[in-house]
DNA sequence: CGAAACATGACTTATATAGTCGGGAATCGG
DNA sequence: CCGATTCCCGACTATATAAGTCATGTTTCG
């Protein structure tokens, strides 16, 4: 009992900032992975590491050599964090190391999988719906903006 | 990358399912802790510790001894998913092993932690509004089960 | 008293997490 | 074409969590 449900991983969190550090620069120029970690003060080789991950998703491109480096596969403003961490962290959501669908139950629980299916439907309409160009730019959407209005949405529960 | 980036646990789904047992006999009497698991199949042991650390915060109630068992600590329709969740799993949400408002960032990730808000927020907004009683009635509140409405809301993406 | 049932803690096994490390392969600049 | 830069790949480690099992003790009803 020391994680909590929903846990952002280090490497899916390290994942977002790096791509979050190349999506700030509007020329998308390669930056080198030491040069990406050291501006976020994250652990340099494993977050170089990521990103070779990250570019066999096509979510960034590499250039080898001097005055290589990782830029964005795609532009900021169609990358949503929900890409990010599915691609290094896989499903969004999981029951009992599965999919929502296909936790299937029998009496007083039966309709417990609509449960974990709304429970995924509004990860998403969160994830799925803010871009590294939003975060970049402090835009978030009005509507996701507005779920950090309600009392106490900044304290624990 | 096993494992999803949300993933409610063995733990807490058996939990849930266990009170979901209990909830649904509406005279709250005492079930022993082998009926409540063969009942949804659910390993015993396991489960039957799982119910004592519950009864420990207080959702269940137990009994010794001849004809006892376990039964809720308080009314089904006063008891949400999250409050199961969170007794057995902790925090709803966390960011790299730590809580979403404590995850602060600079230069352009400094917008993150607000989507990292917003995503606990709308976990909240599902979870914390789910009473055993309603699983058991299925009478999912409508601004639930409009969240599974949405396109491919039961599909992967 | 004896059977039923909760209570507790130790134990096991497997997997995931969060990294580090070393060397190889490409590429650019001069 | 040489050498510095930088990505690329795989192996390795340590720690923790997850998901159970098991043995034994303690209450309590009938």
């Amino acid at each position: 009992m020391q994680n909590g449900a929903v846990n952002i991983s280090a490497k899916a969190e390290y994942a977002v900032r790096a791509l979050l550090v190349l999506a700030a620069d509007p020329e998308n120029k390669a930056i080198p992975g030491e040069a990406i970690a050291r501006s976020q003060k994250m652990p340099t080789k494993f977050v170089e590491n990521t990103l070779v991950e990250l570019r066999r998703t096509g979510l960034v491109a590499s250039q080898r050599g001097a005055s290589g480096g990782f830029r964005l596969g795609r532009p900021a403003a169609h990358i949503t964090i929900a890409d990010v961490i599915r691609a290094v962290d896989g499903p969004l959501a999981e029951v009992r190391g599965d999919r929502p669908e296909n936790a299937v139950y029998e009496g007083p629980a039966q309709h417990l999988q609509t449960v974990w299916v709304a429970t995924r439907a509004s990860l998403r309409s969160v994830l799925e719906h803010v871009t590294l160009a939003d975060v970049v730019a402090g835009k978030i959407p009005k509507r996701i903006l507005k779920l950090t209005e309600v009392p106490d949405a900044w304290r624990p529960h």
